[in-house]
DNA sequence: GATGGTTTTATGTATGCACATAATAATTTG
DNA sequence: CAAATTATTATGTGCATACATAAAACCATC
């Protein structure tokens, strides 16, 4: 039996992963330990626990000190979405953007924004309405409300060029955030805009950020019917 | 000026985050290059090198060879998803799982099923329907379609106490699979296993899976009206 | 001044070693 | 025998070093 040497962490990890997926290790089967793992595969045993590290990080391993390193009973799934800008995204399928302010205004919010936000109930927030078109098809309808409070700047932007959506990014620190996504029937209003019929089913992304303790940003954005959000796992 | 010590990779890297945010390194700014950050932080590159990869794979950092590393100009969000067993999902929240089969048959797919599996027209799949319930309400409708030339063992299953969305993971191998969600309105039927009202908007799971080049199993989940799902960023 | 090869440089990563840390196993103690 | 203590062990991580690799910068050539 010849042991073939693995110079390089990812080829380890590809052999780990290969015998989790040929079921030579099986879901909850505790697998040898790094040094045996080094010594198999002809390599250092740090090499081996870089590749097992970069397994357990997709939740195929679970990994606890002294106890060993196990086959994930129910491996979740993890996928990674890659939320980009709009411009980006329309702009990547070699398509044309487009963008249109529908309106701006300081509005007191409803309650449901400023408890989400933890702003107090009577204070005035950047409201912004705006539509994204991709080769002049309505694409996306952005809903966002500003902590003008935080980001300060954004109250002399007029968004009528550059969508909030990419200029609070460029701009406006953040650092960390909740995202939601659901499904959503168009409202009169947004199927106005959308150009969809009526109670059409629409693919809905919630974003809140934050910096530190205090809210930046809330957004609803509703994509236009058929809108896919796709990855691998 | 003093100059903090930093002891491990992940104090690197948060101080490299704060300084991300904080704006002292803009987006599109060049960072200094890991030796020196390793001299100003008092630690090994190696060390350095570990906290910026880690920060690169957030999208965060951009890094090339010889060109160094620069923060990102628009930097992607990557929001990382959980896609837990349906019944796992459900007991998470403390709530009672049921399960529910629908029908379960041997038939020949529809052209866009067989085309997308890349499997022969006129080949048989096991078809599966099957309800999955919280607390005895509808939480989601799988509705899935099973190569049995590449997951024999499924035949022999009955799935009427156990789902395939359960079964397969824990007796089906695969290298990989593609996930996408999008939002669809309720179909008559849907609407009266979900019992909820015709037309309503349905979060939807579209997932194929592959081992190596033969297609394991082809699902869509559509869940109840409301269903969201959430991560951070 | 365009072209093509060479040098330089920043990141990528393997290795051996040392020590930290967490959790289990073994042992001592009341 | 139960509880507290100690030993053991597998992973986690830092460091110095060496070499690999990609790509930009430089330079010589036509």
């Amino acid at each position: 039996m010849n042991t073939p040497t693995f110079r390089n962490w990812q080829s380890v990890q590809s052999e780990v992963l290969r015998r989790i997926h040929a079921r030579e290790w099986k879901p909850g089967d505790l697998i040898p330990n790094e040094a045996a793992l080094a010594l198999e595969f002809g390599c250092a045993r740090t090499t081996v626990n870089r590749a097992l590290q970069a397994v357990a990080e997709t939740g195929l391993l679970d990994r606890r000190r002294k106890a060993g390193t196990r086959v994930a009973q129910q491996p979740v799934a993890k996928a990674t979405l890659d939320i980009a800008v709009i411009r980006a995204e329309i702009e990547e399928r070699a398509q044309k953007y487009g963008y249109q302010l529908i309106a701006r205004q300081m509005d007191v919010p409803p309650a449901a924004i400023s408890g989400a936000m933890r702003t107090s109930a009577t204070v005035q927030l950047l409201h912004i309405r705006a539509l994204h078109l991709a080769d002049d098809a309505p694409y996306a309808l952005e809903n966002r409300w500003i902590n003008t409070g935080v980001a300060t700047a954004a109250a002399k932007v007029a968004f009528d060029t550059i969508s909030a959506n990419e200029w609070l990014l460029q701009h406006v620190p953040y650092t960390h955030g909740e995202i939601a996504f659901s499904a959503n029937c168009a409202t009169k209003m947004d199927s106005e805009v959308l150009n969809c019929p009526l109670g059409s089913a629409l693919f809905t992304i919630d974003r809140l950020t934050w910096d530190k303790d205090a809210a930046v940003t809330k957004v609803r954005i509703l994509f236009a019917p058929g809108h896919q959000l796709r990855t691998g796992i």
